[in-house]
DNA sequence: TAGGTTTGTTTCAAACTTGAACCAAGCCTT
DNA sequence: AAGGCTTGGTTCAAGTTTGAAACAAACCTA
């Protein structure tokens, strides 16, 4: 079968992501490396951690939520614990399991970086988009998202689903 | 100042794009690594060499063009050249530089990894995408990329103007 | 209930990235 | 034409990521 090569449209469309994805996490990283001393994935599991019930989650859960692999958590999580932001905790119904739970001095830092993050992200992203523009981004990036998890995906654990609440941070 | 918190809509979207995108680039790096031995952005490296004149460029335009720095570059540089895919060379026009030049055997491989990806990102992304959806993107990226490209607050430094000249590759 | 499979997590080595420090060559200015 | 700044590129150490392998606990199933 003949390749179905990029249209050039698509491949404009192409470049532009990669570069703006780039770009915009190295800034992001930049700043909150600058501002909190660890970078993006490390804050946003701090950030989740904080949105979860007792502000705590499996290892597993944590992984699934922040779309990386377990063995790139568990490195993070042990440094965010060297560094007192996080503490691991057994889990109680199932004893392979890990818990990771935010501290206070991890919720202190969390909640002194964000006014910052929010800001960079603010103006690095969404001061430059339309409203309109805001809603096409969620449905583009919903739709590759959705794509990509639908077969290779961790089987979905039996707890804590999905659940929002109020909050400060964003991830 | 009080902070300007993101709105449901723009958490929403933030979310969704993080997503994206980690798991887009985790989608190609895997496919890339597993068909080329290589991840993306080495695959890039090769791409825009092979589109340049005489198929090289100078090492700081290279960095320019794939929004990465010099650093990052000189690495991923020595190691496709340990693998033959690229060869450096002198700059005549201005001793300091150096010239990174695609192979035979760098532009093969590459010839031979291209249809692999192109139906990844083909799969994963456009085909996920309407018509009016793919230039969305491309004015959202767009929009981004320039914004952290003008903005003089990103690269460690004061003064110099992000906007490189650009040099023909001499020779 | 023993044995095999699956699931949750960590470990390990190799690969990659970061940022600051460094060196050499070009470009002033005087 | 010497001193001093700037630019192009690399180097180095420390930090991070990757993927496979190792382990241990839980879950079958005969």
């Amino acid at each position: 079968m003949t390749t179905r090569w990029l249209t050039p449209e698509e491949q404009r469309a192409w470049r532009a992501y990669i570069a703006a994805s780039l770009l915009l996490e190295d800034a992001i990283d930049r700043q909150l490396q600058q501002d909190a001393g660890m970078p993006h994935l490390y804050y946003s599991i701090l950030s989740v951690l904080s949105e979860s019930p007792e502000r705590r989650l499996r290892m597993t859960d944590l992984a699934e939520r922040l779309k990386i692999t377990r063995s790139r958590l568990t490195y993070a999580v042990t440094r965010l614990e060297k560094d007192g932001m996080v503490r691991r905790e057994a889990c109680r119904h199932d004893k392979r399991g890990s818990i990771a739970a935010l501290t206070d001095d991890g919720f202190a830092v969390l909640d002194r970086a964000a006014p910052g993050h929010v800001e960079t992200v603010r103006s690095f992203l969404f001061d430059r988009l339309s409203k309109e523009q805001v809603g096409q981004l969620e449905e583009i990036s919903t739709a590759i998202a959705q794509g990509l998890q639908e077969d290779g995906t961790r089987p979905a654990s039996d707890d804590v689903p999905w659940r929002r609440r109020s909050s400060t941070a964003c991830s």
